[in-house]
DNA sequence: GTGTTATTGATAAAATATTATCGATAATTT
DNA sequence: AAATTATCGATAATATTTTATCAATAACAC
């Protein structure tokens, strides 16, 4: 298992394996080939080959990978267990469905609280997080050492949310309001742009073409 | 304005600065440089002049673009004056935080209904849109002519809900849950998987190293 | 008007990512 | 036991994307 750098599309298909792997049922397959997750992701073998080449302990001629092994080979490399603990602000419908993500823990995230400035939200119990009030964001991240923060409110409220979450110590932000948040240089940003997003899919279909 | 072909994080990048620049405030600057949309979004101004020049009717020396012609430029190529209809099925949290997402039509995308199995569901109205119900789908879909589908169902439902669709004659899907969905190759097929999105991140905050 | 400066856009260079080639190896078949 | 075949992993070739360089141009200053 070589220490190579991953480029940012082969992690994206790294999780896109470990998935696959892990929807096989129960008594699957005890090998899997890079070929046959090729087939299954349409992809080719080739990089499918190199992409785990760089982070599982390797696969034996004609028989392929130990699927057990190779699901945790990318477990440990996606980080499951290596756990963070994150903090979500905005407790709204998309707040509540990441909240109620289950798929989170194989990537090592742990949401632990939720904070919002609705009362009729504050003290609620949404899939085992509390929902504190927003006040004390700053405050109890420090407390419970929370390392990421989750964004999901409306845009206007994003960048003071951004800066509260900052001074509570956080080291990386998940933001889902389509705003350009300003941060230090240190701390780690990922923008989830819904819109972005689709608007890459509306092009490819009429382009007909893999964009 | 020439026809280059343009690369999915180009393409990203294009997104960005739309955004970037329909948040000016009103009586914003009649123009912008690329350094200055650079220096906003922690970019190289090479690298916006580039991607602009794919898609802008160019800038001026010494004055820079037209923030309305680059904005209106951005909206075309990004797709705003061509739009698809499209329906959601799933009308869960994520389900409802997606209907009740305004920035949709800046990209080309107008969410005209919902379906859901759940009888609480079937009926109600969500910003604007009916909840049908989801044995109506195919053949609604049909008569509607709607392009895209949306998929926020739990994973054991999505291949068949992706079926259904398909049956019905859509042409796109953009699937929010962590599957790899089986279609014919015309299908044009965008996976959304939360959990994967955040591994770059928590990855990201590991290394300290932009991946 | 002439010189200076900010800025674009084209072209070239460098870096990165994907795809192809091929030798090595271990299971299977003959 | 030898030949065959499926498969990996390393290396090389190709393609793509990003970054740098630089000439052209239009506004501005003098």
């Amino acid at each position: 298992m070589k220490e190579t750098p991953i480029s940012l599309p082969a992690y994206n298909r790294l999780t896109r394996y470990l998935n696959y792997l892990q929807q096989l049922p129960e008594g699957g397959p005890l090998n899997v080939s890079a070929a046959g997750i090729a087939a299954e992701l349409a992809l080719s073998d080739i990089q499918v080959r190199k992409d785990l080449a760089a982070v599982s302990r390797g696969g034996r001629p004609r028989v392929g990978y130990v699927t057990r092994e190779l699901v945790a080979d990318l477990e440990h490399f996606l980080g499951r267990d290596n756990s963070s603990d994150a903090a979500l602000v905005g407790a709204g419908h998309l707040g509540q469905a990441l909240l109620s993500y289950e798929n989170f823990a194989s990537y090592g995230l742990k949401i632990v609280v939720a904070f919002d400035n609705d009362p009729r939200l504050i003290g609620r119990t949404i899939n085992g997080k509390a929902v504190m009030d927003a006040a004390k964001m700053a405050n109890l991240c420090r407390r419970l050492s929370i390392r990421i923060g989750i964004i999901t409110v409306p845009s206007a409220f994003a960048q003071g949310v951004c800066d509260t979450l900052i001074a509570g110590g956080i080291l990386a932000v998940w933001n889902f309001a389509p705003v350009n948040l300003k941060t230090p240089e240190r701390i780690v940003v990922k923008n989830e742009d819904m819109a972005a997003s689709l608007a890459v899919l509306t092009k490819r279909m009429r382009l007909d073409q893999p964009l």
